[in-house]
RNA sequence: GCCGGGGUACCCGAGCCUGGUCAAGGGGGUGGGCUUAAGACCCACUGGCGUAGGCCGUCCUGGGUUCGAAUCCCAGCCCCGGCACCA
């Protein structure tokens, strides 16, 4: 593929580029099959080709791409490659646009996607534009520094030599086992256009989809009056039919019958039946009065005219069920009232019409739809609350309504159950049908008014089979999905998957092999290519040409069917190069994790694991699913129009590639929305040189060896970073895994450095797991703090750390908590008094208050916060002369105690309190600079001890009494 | 409508599963240190009250469970996303 280089990738970074280049002449995330090392086999969906990749994209990549360094790290041989899609039919759109000379796409390329000038005329071709932003993303993709084993590179469609040949393969393959069918299905369409207008192509009506009508027929004259309605089920309850008698009407040849509906609907029907033909006009007003019969109950109902059928809603036809239908009842109401001149010869009928009550509902009595216009003070047709009357009723009777005793063969059924039956009985004895309609207007891009065209012979993946759903369920049970609320939103789309449209015929992509009249769908190509990433290096550099590829040869490499001799002779491809195919792709498969927004759940990563399960082997089926929120800027969901779509270039650019995808990492995780904030791309981009200047100044100084309590914290405090950053990743926790990798270990770094004025060896223990915490977020940063080091090699490639659980030390974690609590008290003295300290005292408890504490510690501390008299009573055995103090000291010690961590194990704040006073003078000096005055440390019991206001009284093991001495 | 996810301080956001460490962390703001200055960096404060480490308040609303609730239970209100011919 030519990729000329239209602008170059800037990054304000400078070591970014170096390492870029070093990783890819290293080539060192080439991954091929080594026998005994462990895989891990990651992948992303790949990106359409009709923009340039935003930060929306960067985000569901650098998770990816943090994740599969992680497990690069941690041993695992890792393959992570890459790809790009080029089918489906917006391109396609974008050509034709252009072509005619929409003004408003010129713009978007021209200032929003910033295509040079002089290439737009070329995007009239929808191959180039795909291949445009195919070169301009990778460089992109390389500059983000994800770790992409580029030699196993494609895209889709027919335009590629080899990849229309495996979705061929893989539909013939799907068809056999008869997971592909052919069926009718209703979709929006434009008459202009002759195309279906999806949700992008629409001026007016976005969202909106074909509603299910049922034509429900009356007999009249030897032809049908043909009803629309939602509620086939209330036919019982049916007083008259309505028709508008200013409307033009037709008499239509339906399938051996006549039928009537408006000029409008017949038109409507055209599109959606065959063979149907409008015979000629009916004049609605010479129908008037006269009788009709309605299907199942044959009741005798009138034909009525009103003025608020409208005869481009449905078929133009209503039945009146006033007893149920807020409207039908408004409507009757306002006749009734006011008879109009026109109207007067129906007047006995109009006023003969009563209610019939079909449906009982708790709560309602027998007629709902009267107690609701009634209740809401409703008095005509025209009044806008009958919308949510309706709404009511409908939803009321649906979920909780009861056929009555006059409902024939359907007394009793709940309506939801009587409604699908009425309408199959309907549809079966050939007096009703389905018809679709659109609940309210959609105007296509082109300007015209669209209908519901049914399409004929679409081709149809059948998800709605059983069998294929519950093998899909078990395996979604089965496998990891991150985070866990996924899971069940899984399931659900599976429950209520249908069938779907898997053909098109516009657009780019892949013909379909028995039929190539159409193209495979967009998201239907792309469900099980990671497997073709499994040999595509054998085509890309030559080993196996294109057109060797046949369906045999997928069958060996993915199926292990046939014989790999007589399929090498067949196809002229040597048979070790097939055995190491198939030896490859049962190496690399099945993927060990797949990671995307969560806009992809209820399609295309359902669709993954459909594909997977009908095609493969159960133990090469997927493993792993993450999913991830999707980007918003400054709180506003990204979007073109809004232009506040971030490219990652821009980004790039603005801030380098680390702190890009540090931003985006630290902004959330689960399926939260990360929400991109420049101020925090700003601080990122602060937080990483500081670390770099860390580890220069580190490097730069005399380092001397130190073995004290400050030194184990260190190492302490360090290992269990460790711990909470391997454990965030391994549940895809990324941004806890970055937060603790920046900022943990940064917080770390800042006491200890608080603390100790001078650095010592430890630190480059510290920085050196620091360092290799970091990789997979801040890759280059990474390499280069790495190498100031003294590494050689790339850490990109180093050994995670172990987590080493006996480096641990608590004690000397709880002595700088203690540390840390007194420097806070004194503060908070410090600053009530207001002036400025001239000495500060501090008192250790006595030995007693100690005997107290291990008296204490010997309880549950559940208990004793619950029950303190046990403890007092044991502590006055041991002390029956501290009668006084101790009831309360034992509820001070208590409290004090609960608030520290529980994690901490009662021997260690034993040990700590014995230790206390020695905890204290070692940091004698350091409390004393961050004071500012000269510190006193005495023990309660102390000979000589300087206590002038008596606070050593107040002292309890692990909180001493503290005396502040001011200036007057 | 159906399904999924949410509501936490000035802002963004953690904590919730497994109740007590608790209202993390970052931004913004205020004050201080360092500095010729600026920037960077460091420290403190940032719900209210307080001349001694304290007291009171707070996690959408209202109830409940508990010695103890942001966390568990019940009811309600509100917001966001997906719903198929878009990728």
């Amino acid at each position: 593929m030519s990729k000329p280089d239209y602008s170059p990738i800037e990054s304000p970074v400078a070591y970014e580029a170096k390492w870029a280049r070093l990783w890819r002449e290293g080539r060192i995330f080439e991954a091929d099959p080594i026998k005994g090392k462990p895989k891990f086999f990651i992948c992303v969906p790949y990106s359409y080709q009709n923009g340039p990749l935003h930060l929306g994209h960067a985000f569901t990549f650098t998770r990816g791409d943090s994740y599969a360094r992680f497990k690069r790290m941690q041993g695992f041989n890792v393959l992570f490659p890459w790809s790009w899609h080029w089918t489906g039919e917006a391109v396609a759109g974008t050509s034709e646009r252009l072509k005619r000379g929409d003004p408003a796409i010129v713009r978007l390329l021209r200032d929003i996607d910033n295509v040079p000038e002089e290439l737009i005329p070329r995007f009239t071709d929808p191959a180039f534009i795909c291949k445009y932003y195919t070169g301009e993303n990778r460089k992109v993709v390389d500059a983000m520094g994800f770790s992409v084993d580029w030699r196993r590179e494609f895209y889709t469609t027919d335009l590629h030599p080899y990849y229309s040949k495996f979705i061929q393969w893989q539909y013939l393959r799907l068809r056999e086992k008869g997971f592909v069918s052919m069926g009718e299905h209703p979709v929006v369409w434009c008459p202009a256009c002759q195309s279906a207008t999806g949700d992008h192509d629409r001026l007016v009506g976005e969202g909106i989809v074909p509603e299910e009508y049922t034509l429900v027929f009356f007999e009249c004259d030897g032809f049908y009056l043909a009803a629309g309605t939602l509620r086939p089920e209330t036919v019982f309850g049916a007083t008259n039919v309505w028709l508008n008698p200013y409307a033009e009407y037709v008499l239509v040849e339906y399938y051996g019958k006549r039928i009537l509906v408006s000029r409008k609907a017949a038109e409507k029907l055209m599109e959606q039946k065959h063979g149907i033909n409008i015979l000629r006009p009916i004049n609605a007003k010479e129908l008037m009065g006269k009788k009709c019969k309605a299907p199942i109950t044959g009741s005798e109902l009138p034909i009525l005219p009103a003025g608020f059928v409208d005869p481009n809603v449905v078929s133009g036809v209503v039945f009146s069920v006033p007893a149920h239908a807020p409207y039908d009842y408004a409507a009757l109401l306002e006749l009734q009232r006011n008879i109009t001149e026109g109207m007067s010869m129906y007047a006995e009928l109009l006023k003969g019409l009563r209610p019939i009550s079909i449906i009982s509902v708790p709560g309602y009595g027998d007629f709902p739809a009267v107690e609701v216009v009634n209740r809401m003070g409703i008095s005509g047709q025209d009044d806008e609350r009958l919308e949510e009357a309706t709404r009511e009723v409908y939803s009321k009777e649906f979920h909780e309504g009861i056929m009555k005793n006059n409902c024939g063969e359907y007394s009793g059924l709940p309506v939801r159950v009587a409604r699908d039956a009425v309408k199959a009985r309907l549809i079966s004895s050939g007096l009703g049908d389905v018809m679709y309609d659109l609940p309210s207007k959609v105007v296509c891009r082109c300007g015209s008014e669209c209908l519901v065209k049914v399409v004929k012979d679409q081709w149809f993946l059948t998800y709605s089979d059983p069998e294929w759903k519950k093998k899909v369920r078990m395996q979604i049970m089965k496998m990891n999905i991150f985070p866990e609320e996924a899971r069940q939103w899984f399931l659900n789309v599976v429950d209520w998957l249908r069938d779907w449209a898997c053909t098109r015929k516009t657009g780019l992509g892949t013909p379909l092999p028995w039929d190539r009249s159409w193209i495979v769908e967009t998201l239907s190509d792309s469900t099980i290519y990671p497997a073709l990433y499994t040999i595509s290096k054998y085509m890309n550099d030559g080993t196996v040409k294109p057109d060797q590829l046949t369906l045999e040869v997928f069958d060996y490499v993915f199926l292990g069917v046939g014989d790999p001799e007589k399929v090498s002779k067949e196809t002229g491809i040597p048979k070790s190069v097939l055995e190491s195919m198939r030896d490859e792709f049962l190496y690399w498969y099945p993927v060990d994790c797949r990671i995307s927004a969560k806009e992809l759940v209820p399609n295309h990563l359902t669709f993954y694991i459909f594909h997977h399960v009908a095609l493969f082997d159960e133990g090469l089926w997927p493993r792993c699913i993450g999913v991830n929120g999707m980007v918003t800027v400054e709180g506003e969901k990204m979007s073109k129009s809004k232009g506040n779509m971030i490219p990652i270039k821009a980004a790039l650019a603005k801030y380098g590639v680390d702190a890009t995808r540090c931003t985006l990492l630290l902004a959330a995780e689960g399926m939260d929305d990360p929400d991109w904030r420049d101020k925090n791309a700003q601080e990122t981009r602060r937080m990483l040189d500081l670390f770099l200047k860390i580890v220069e100044e580190a490097t730069s100084s005399e380092l001397e060896a130190c073995e004290d309590r400050l030194e184990r914290w260190l190492i302490s405090k360090m290992v269990k970073r460790v711990k909470v950053v391997t454990d965030a990743m391994e549940s895809l926790k990324t941004r806890t895994a970055c937060h603790e990798a920046l900022y943990g270990m940064y917080n770390d770094w800042k006491w200890y450095v608080r603390r100790r004025k001078k650095l010592t060896r430890s630190v480059l223990t510290f920085l050196d797991t620091w360092v290799r915490l970091l990789a997979p977020f801040a890759p280059f940063t990474a390499e280069e703090a790495w190498s100031k080091l003294g590494n050689g090699g790339f850490v990109s490639l180093a050994r995670w750390p172990d987590y080493r659980p006996e480096e641990v030390d608590e004690l000397a974690e709880a002595s700088e908590e203690l540390i840390a609590r007194l420097l806070g008290d004194l503060r908070e003295i410090i600053e009530v008094t207001e002036r400025k300290p001239i000495r500060a005292h501090v008192y250790t408890s006595s030995a007693w208050k100690l005997k107290v504490l291990s008296i204490i510690l010997g309880f549950d501390l559940k208990d004793v916060m619950k029950e303190p008299g046990i403890v007092i009573k044991e502590s006055l055995k041991v002390f029956p002369d501290k009668r006084k103090e101790i009831p309360s000291i034992v509820k001070k010690i208590v409290e004090h105690i609960s608030s520290f961590p529980s994690e901490i194990s009662r021997n260690v704040l034993l040990e700590l309190a014995s230790q206390e006073k020695k905890v204290y003078d070692e940091a004698k000096s350091f409390l004393e600079s961050e004071i500012g005055c000269p510190f006193h440390i005495w023990a309660e019991d102390e000979p000589g001890i300087y206590d002038p206001m008596g606070k050593s009284r107040h002292a309890l093991p692990l909180r001493p009494g503290i005396f502040v001495e001011i200036n007057p």
